[in-house]
DNA sequence: CCGAATCCAAAGCGATACTG
DNA sequence: CAGTATCGCTTTGGATTCGG
C-alpha cells in the first residue's frame, strides 16, 4: 500500500461521515444541545424522513460518533456525540468558515 | 432565513464538493504537485473512468477551486489549484487527522 | 492527449403508511 | 415516542465507444 492510498482511505473514513446529506446539520445540533431525541432531531432538521434519519443515526452510531442511550423506565432514547463526534465539530466548523469566505452566497 | 439554515447551506457548500467520491484525493494530488494534466490525474488515481474525472473537473472549475489553462500550442492543458482551492487542503488534512487517530484501521 | 456521448446498474432519498 | 416497511423516482457513477 503506499501513502497515497494509505491517505485515500483515511479521507474517505471522514467524508464517508460528513458526505452524507444532513450529517453535518445534525452533528450542529448536537453542538449546542448535548442530548437529543429523535423526535427532536426531526424537528431541528424538518424536511427529513424518518426512514432518512434512522439510517443516519444507525450510521453515526455505528462509527463510534454518536451514543444512544434507551431509558428503561419510558420508551425515549436520547443520543449524545462521544468524544470522537465532538472531534469533528471543529471541521464542520472550517468546513463553514471556508465557505461563507469564498462563497458568495 | 434562520441562523441554523445559513450554516447548513455553507456547511452545504463544501459538502458538495468534498462528499465528492474521488474529489478529496484528486485535490491532495494538486497539493504535491502543483499542476496536473488530465491523464496524470487519470494515472494517479488509477480506477477513475474519463466521465467521472472529467465530470469532477468541471465541478471544480466551475466552483472555483482549480483553474484550466490550454496550451496554444498543443492539445495539451493543465489544471492547478485557486487560492480557494489551496484553502480546502488543512481541511482535508484535518480530516485526515481525525481519521487516523480515531480510526482502527 | 483530452475529453464528450451513450447506455446501464446501483445507490440515495423522499412520501407515505404502519407497528411496538 | 421511536422507529420499520414498501414503493418508486432521481442521481450517481462505471463501461465503453467515439471525436477534435
Amino acid at each position: 500500500m503506499t501513502v497515497a492510498e494509505k491517505t485515500i482511505g483515511c479521507v474517505k473514513a471522514a467524508t464517508d461521515i460528513l458526505g452524507d446529506k444532513w450529517t453535518p446539520q445534525l452533528l450542529r445540533f448536537f453542538a449546542n444541545e448535548e442530548s437529543l431525541r429523535f423526535c427532536q432531531l426531526q424537528d431541528l432538521v424538518g424536511g427529513i424522513n424518518p426512514r432518512t434519519l434512522s439510517a443516519r443515526l444507525t450510521h453515526l452510531e455505528t462509527a463510534g460518533i454518536i451514543e444512544k442511550t434507551t431509558n428503561e423506565s419510558s420508551t425515549r432514547c436520547d443520543y449524545r456525540l462521544t468524544k470522537k463526534g465532538t472531534a469533528l465539530l471543529p471541521i464542520i466548523r472550517d468546513m463553514e468558515r471556508w465557505s461563507s469566505h469564498y462563497e458568495t452566497v
